[in-house]
DNA sequence: CACATGACCTAAC
DNA sequence: TGTTAGGCCATGT
């Protein structure tokens, strides 16, 4: 079994346990697309599946669903504490820039 | 089982 | 750059 502590997950759907298991595993000041994350779980149409995933984790900053941003890049939305305002500031405090990531748009 | 919802994506205008 | 429209998918009612 994996050597994280998030493997008990006793509660959530299977597709859930996948997407927050890729979800623990973005690095810290690093950020990843829905598509990307739906991608790594082999489901590479399941960005907005993902996305409601996200917005289901109850283990919120655990697990850095805040880390998660639309292709884009812009920033999405959150259910977090702070909503989005609050996302903006966890990454910026990681070190995100987020305006490099924005794709000219 | 059918329908509605949402932290999405891409293309087209 | 902003808006519209169509497509995708797992969940909840």
């Amino acid at each position: 079994m994996p050597n994280n502590k998030f493997d008990s997950f006793s509660i959530g759907t299977e597709f859930q346990k996948l997407v927050w298991r890729e979800l623990i595993e973005i690095p810290y000041g690093e950020t990843r697309s829905y598509k990307e994350i739906a991608e790594l779980i082999g489901r590479p149409n399941s960005s907005r599946a993902v996305a409601s995933a996200c917005s289901s984790n109850p283990y919120a900053p655990e697990i850095p669903c805040h880390r998660v941003i639309r292709s884009d890049g812009k920033i999405g939305g959150y259910s977090g504490p702070g909503g989005v305002f609050g996302k903006i500031k966890l990454l910026e405090s990681e070190g995100v820039n987020l305006d490099s990531r924005r794709n000219q748009k």
